[in-house]
DNA sequence: ATAATTTACACAAACGATTGTGAAATATTA
DNA sequence: TAATATTTCACAATCGTTTGTGTAAATTAT
């Protein structure tokens, strides 16, 4: 018996995807009773949901996100910016936030700003044109001028901070407690009986940088050591730049006896400097550093350092996310997750096998 | 003077984004013609080209990719799915991937399989249900069933294998000449006057492992060096591993006088075992590995590698992507395309300053 | 001056799913 | 038994673009 024509067209042609239409025809039902019987809903009899089922399971139909989506007004889609995916900090957040956001449902579309505001800019033009669900971003170096993003807020699109942040503090964002990080690492080097402890300073505009700049500065108050300035360099965070800035604290009248790198990268550079000058760390100098990359367990001796918790971060990320969705329309309060550092002492600071 | 009324219907809202039926209704004009203008059709005059363009600019449009995507069959979203994100290989591969494929007009949709098929085959559906352009893959390691990859072939979206594929080779893939890189750290080892060169091999049901290892062979052979069984370790390649490994390999009877190992991690417990005994390297047992991982310039002695060309083969990747919906409806050729490796050779195999 | 082009634009039907509204059929209650 | 509630489903509009077809007007060729 022919199955009773409803509301659909034609046939499908062989090679076309199957699309709900399809599925319509052969059971003889409206697009209606097929769209709400894979979605469960309640207005659909038990029977013609298991019909409806079988038969998506045996014609192999996959549902079209993108009409979807283009109904609805939201997709399922999640944009996420970093400045590059390379290095362990950004891949491990990344990694956070996929796997967060698969488990809910949502795929994430990554982008590079390589630094760069203008590539930055064309990653959020890209995003809204994909009319993804929220945006999920670590702002560049370069980025001085946020217009772009006010854009975002007033697509209606939610918006994620994570790491760097912008000027201001009407954002959403998680963010490390790089100011209680720098306190702890020093406090520690300070505990180890250091009394001058130099600085590796990273570029001061941006926020993780300066605070864990200030932390240094409170692990020195509370020891009631007044800060000197000329312990405190300007380092680009390269394994050459640390190394640059070993070799001018040792020129110093009165050279340091520990150092706190706010990267490791640039810890390591001074590392090898100080064994190339027959140096003993961590007895004549202790070093610590900030990242815990996977190579402060490579030197030798391995490297003392602060953690970010990227991991942690990037779940963060996506549950602040999937808040500021529910809480839609009601009143904005912005909200700023704070996460705790956490210090890994290894021998490069380890002076007395103590606390 | 009020603008002609057009097909459009009722003015826009405040808050919704502006669409191509605003810019239609403000102009006067249709929305074929608003479409045209945009996407530089022959058919549109020039002055409403330009009229168009500016009002867009104003009213900041957002052209609704979903939309387009859904009307033309084809999004500009490409799928990759990868074991897992973190770590240098696939970060880099990545990293090349969506630098070629943002300069090319496409947004990544980044999958993690986390090395298992159960994720990897939900990875396919949801790519599938995006309405991904393409697919790159490289397979999880539990992968044995091919059945989901073959339901993309189905939908004729291109796909495209990088590192790891499956079995049978009528696919489109990009692979590092594994083989070559294997016989090229040994030969090297041999070079250096090595005459028991053990191996740590990788699991070798996968093409990349079991290449590396025939590699080993290969320079053996050219040297007329019968393998020894026994100096051929299964490895995880983990750092635990690689020490285990040493320690047995230390063990023999006549124990080796260097290693190549498939990895770098193994490399480097073999590294820390061989210095924790007062063994030297690479006097007493040179080493190699593979990956060329960035531990490898930070361990001491630096370790000698093979390069994988990473970004190379994320940019190899994409292009064969684009070539393959070029050839759309041509002969379906599959291609494989092999990139050459490169060793790197680092004082942990250096016991002669030559070649 | 008339015919043949070219230019410039509008109409309307798709793409594939969702959903408010309404209407049968069936079950429940008075 | 009649009235009311519940279950089950179809109609048709809609999301924002794209595009084949149609048709005036302007330009060129004959």
């Amino acid at each position: 018996m022919a199955a009773r024509r409803t509301s659909t067209k034609e046939p499908n042609a062989a090679g076309s995807p199957v699309s709900m239409a399809d599925l319509a025809r052969e059971l003889g039902v409206s697009m209606t009773t097929i769209s709400r019987a894979l979605s469960d809903h309640h207005s659909i009899g038990p029977a013609t949901k298991q019909a409806v089922l079988r038969l998506a399971k045996k014609l192999n139909y996959q549902p079209n996100h993108l009409a979807a989506a283009l109904r609805k007004g939201k997709s399922k889609l999640l944009g996420v910016i970093v400045p590059y995916i390379e290095g362990r900090f950004f891949a491990s957040v990344v990694h956070g936030i996929e796997t967060a956001a698969s488990k809910a449902g949502f795929s994430v579309i990554i982008c590079q700003s390589g630094e760069d505001v203008a590539h930055e800019r064309k990653n959020i033009e890209t995003l809204l044109s994909a009319q993804v669900a929220g945006i999920l971003v670590s702002v560049s170096l370069t980025t001085q001028d946020f217009r772009h993003f006010e854009k975002v807020r007033k697509h209606g699109v939610p918006l994620v901070f994570f790491d760097r942040l912008v000027e201001g503090d009407n954002v959403n964002a998680v963010v490390l407690n790089d100011r209680e990080g720098g306190y702890l690492a020093t406090r520690h080097l300070l505990e180890q009986g250091c009394r001058r402890v130099a600085h590796f300073a990273g570029m001061q505009h941006l926020n993780i940088y300066k605070n864990r700049r200030q932390g240094y500065l409170d692990a020195l108050q509370s020891y009631d050591i007044a800060p000197d300035e000329s312990l405190i360099m300007d380092c680009n965070m390269s394994l050459e730049s640390g190394a640059n800035c070993m070799a001018a604290l040792l020129d110093l009248p009165n050279p340091p006896d520990a150092v706190f790198s706010a990267g490791d990268s640039a810890v390591l550079g001074a590392l090898q400097l100080l064994k190339s000058r027959g140096i003993r760390v961590p007895q004549d100098i202790a070093l610590a550093g900030f990242s815990n990359e996977a190579l402060t367990q490579v030197a030798e001796p391995m490297l003392t350092s602060v953690d970010q918790r990227c991991e942690e971060m990037g779940q963060a990320a996506f549950r602040l996310f999937t808040e500021l969705v529910a809480a839609e329309g009601t009143a904005f309060s912005q909200r700023q997750v704070v996460l705790q550092p956490q210090l890994f002492v290894r021998a490069s600071s380890l002076r007395q096998d103590t606390v």
